[in-house]
DNA sequence: GACTATACGGAACGTAGGTTCCGTTTGTCA
DNA sequence: TGACAAACGGAACCTACGTTCCGTATAGTC
């Protein structure tokens, strides 16, 4: 909500930006979501500001800190994931729309290896506070849920957040053995258990 | 094998370690292994030295690197999983040996924070090349695996490689949505999808 | 075209953490 | 007990990286 992307156009105080400035904040937030993707949080702001073809400097005017920037691309990343789970869920098939999102789900994460590190506080130092769009998936994915459940798609005992941290794993995992084991084929045994009646032994 | 623990006595040239660096040596390991557990692989090495009551260069002079120190430890660990998961191997209800061992390993990842994230690269830094241990593990799954599936208790179309990758996510998943969900409500779905027939939709 | 607020670049700074160095201490052996 | 190699401690060093500062460039406006 908090236009933390900062609708590109307008400065933290109401002020518009003048064109270059405006140019610049948008090849910083490209470059980032580049690099963030490919190499992870760690990646030196360097690296950034040079991918974007600008100074460090400039890379802090417009972000106040490399936390802050990386939490524009998350927001950003989180809203997309909930229009999407959003979009399914007027599905007449609520079992396919859940498992549908969960795939999708994991593609994206697989394809920007950044996040989920994020998400789950892996990589130490980053205690991003997107706390608002992070909610929001977690309700989004728990109305897909719910709407499975009840036309008995997926086992009732299994919550939102279980389900996310699921599929969290599974992409962690995958992000680690790179080629051994293919991140859907973790998936599908992870739907499977969901679909499961209740707990066996 | 390749003793990389030390084996507590001999340095590495073969010549006898004077008694206190016999103690110190046990006493960074130890204090290793719990911080390691309890702060994660980024703790400052002065943390584990000071805890070990030893001062760094002492730490420097048992373990040329800190990476070195960590795979010390990582190896010992590998090691009595693998033993565990050997011991396991002559029950005459292989399914339940297998799926009790997975348990068994979450327990054990969830207790000591730092491993799976070595193992799985999490660190981004840490390449460490326990290998060889590494490998014996897999290979010890497998061997759980195979005869779990061979009594039919195990879909067919899992590997070793896929059962560790999603043991390694679950728990990293864990680790990070602290409360939220717990790492064996976690396993038990996935023991759940492992224990389904083959693959649908 | 001139003026000024805005923005830029990148050198410089501060800190954190791994590693090394070396003067001091201590175990071992005769 | 004396001598000496082995080991110790921790200050100092070095590098990497986030962040700040400030002199320069430039978009927008009259």
């Amino acid at each position: 909500m908090s236009n933390t992307t900062g609708c590109a156009g307008i400065s933290e105080e109401g002020r518009p930006l003048r064109a270059d400035a405006q140019r610049n904040r948008l090849r910083v937030l490209e470059a980032a979501e580049a690099v963030f993707a490919s190499e992870g949080i760690s990646v030196p702001v360097d690296v950034i500001a040079e991918k974007a073809g600008v100074g460090v400097g400039t890379l802090y005017r417009h972000f106040p800190t490399k936390e802050k920037l990386f939490e524009a691309i998350l927001v950003q990343r989180l809203e997309e994931l909930v229009a999407d789970a959003r979009g399914r869920l007027d599905s007449d098939d609520p079992g396919a729309a859940f498992f549908g999102f969960l795939r999708h789900l994991v593609d994206e994460v697989v394809l920007k290896r950044d996040f989920i590190l994020a998400m789950s506080g892996a990589g130490v130092e980053f205690e991003v506070v997107a706390a608002d769009a992070k909610e929001d998936l977690q309700s989004a994915v728990a109305d897909l849920l719910h709407a499975a459940q009840a036309a008995g798609a997926v086992r009732g005992d299994v919550t939102g957040a279980v389900v996310l941290s699921l599929v969290g794993g599974t992409c962690m995992a995958a992000e680690g053995h790179h080629q051994e084991a293919a991140p859907l084929d973790l998936l599908q045994i992870i739907c499977d258990g969901l679909r499961t009646g209740e707990t066996s032994s």
